[in-house]
DNA sequence: CGCTAATCAGTCGTAATGAC
DNA sequence: GTCATTACGACTGATTAGCG
């Protein structure tokens, strides 16, 4: 809420940077003072001084306050100002702090959770693609099942008037041939295509996620 | 919207600090922001003295250098000192400021990334779905064929020694039959599964982008 | 030094709400 | 209705810590 600080904030009157200094972070140790420079700061790092936990020579939060502030994010995301002031109080920042925290968290929360969403879909894509392979199989060992089939129909009709000899009759052998031969379907499998695919279009260090299943092939 | 016309004052503010008036900001401006809203305020507002300015305050970067940067960042997300160097000085700016610009710039790049690459994901995602409902129908079909086809046989090799019908000898009649009930075959199919599926575990706002296909089914 | 990752903060637009 | 306030989100700039 950086637009309307302006109620409850006024006194503060954004002073940038090093002005926040003191209303920031408690210990601020830093005299440095070079207020002018907004850019170009070069400063040395943690002088001797705070060291210690929460140390926060800057105007970094300690690590008490962001605990404090996780908690209640993690019961609420929202933060009306009626909590936005007794959390300011209770932790010693400007209500303003505070709610500039909350915003923010909550946008880093949306980052993470989009890349959590994205590997489990593409965990859930990869085992589809799997189901799908498996399904072309089948329907590949289905048609030709089927034309051995009709190949038999086709004899069996054409032949006048014999006495078919009975062990033929029935659709097991062919069955059990198809099943035999049933090696070879994934030649039109695509899975292929789709594996190079996803190695392609991605390269997020998490893409090997869920690809398990492929070995299945190898 | 009348809404915002209240941070006027709080860009004096920042700018007052001057510290960046330097560096920063050719002037964004161009100003026809906010132009004339005659905004009551009654803040105690900041010292103030900018009185007269037209505007012109904030220390964005204004829209010729964020072109060039981006035209630069286009050809090399990568930027060694010497080219930093050179940018900051076609820019007016600090070489830090530039660098600062870049380093941001690929940060939000990746998640921006993310993003597209997620949607693009989803998309294929439920094409691949889709494709998979349409061979889950297919294998459905076939294998009702193959039975059709495996009770023809049975029937033809255990009728002893007749002569068959021609008209009633070819596959076609049952491929015929399949293919034109073939509407409610998809009563297996876990389209409506996966569907709400999709719907339930998103929740941005270009969740629709890619169901086009859906509409087949309604 | 430069980079990444994380953090903090300011700006702008805008929607929801309440007062006049 | 208009106007003001407030809260939020998206975007942007800047700082810091840590790695190489």
């Amino acid at each position: 809420m950086p637009a309307n600080m302006n109620r409850e904030d006024d006194h503060i009157v954004h002073f940038s940077q090093s002005c926040y200094a003191d209303a920031y972070t408690q210990m601020v140790t830093q005299q440095g003072d070079q207020t002018s420079k907004p850019i170009r700061r070069r400063r040395k790092k943690s002088k001797g001084g705070n060291a210690g936990d929460g140390g926060a020579k800057k105007r970094k939060l300690s690590e008490k306050q962001v605990n404090l502030l996780e908690v209640h994010f993690g019961n609420e995301h929202k933060l009306e100002s009626e909590r936005k002031d007794r959390l300011a109080s209770e932790l010693g920042l400007e209500p303003r702090q505070v709610a500039v925290w909350f915003q923010n968290r909550r946008a880093r929360w949306k980052n993470k959770k989009l890349e959590e969403e994205y590997s489990a879909l593409k965990k859930e894509h990869e085992s589809t693609i799997f189901e799908k392979c498996q399904l072309e199989s089948e329907v590949l060992k289905l048609k030709e099942r089927l034309s051995e089939a009709e190949k038999e129909i086709q004899r069996l009709s054409q032949l006048p008037a014999e006495t078919v000899p009975s062990n033929s009759t029935s659709s097991s052998p062919s069955v059990d041939t198809m099943a035999g031969a049933g090696q070879p379907v994934l030649g039109e499998c695509e899975i292929m295509d789709t594996y190079t695919d996803i190695f392609n279009t991605t390269t997020f260090y998490y893409a090997h996620a869920g690809m398990d299943w492929i070995s299945q092939y190898m």
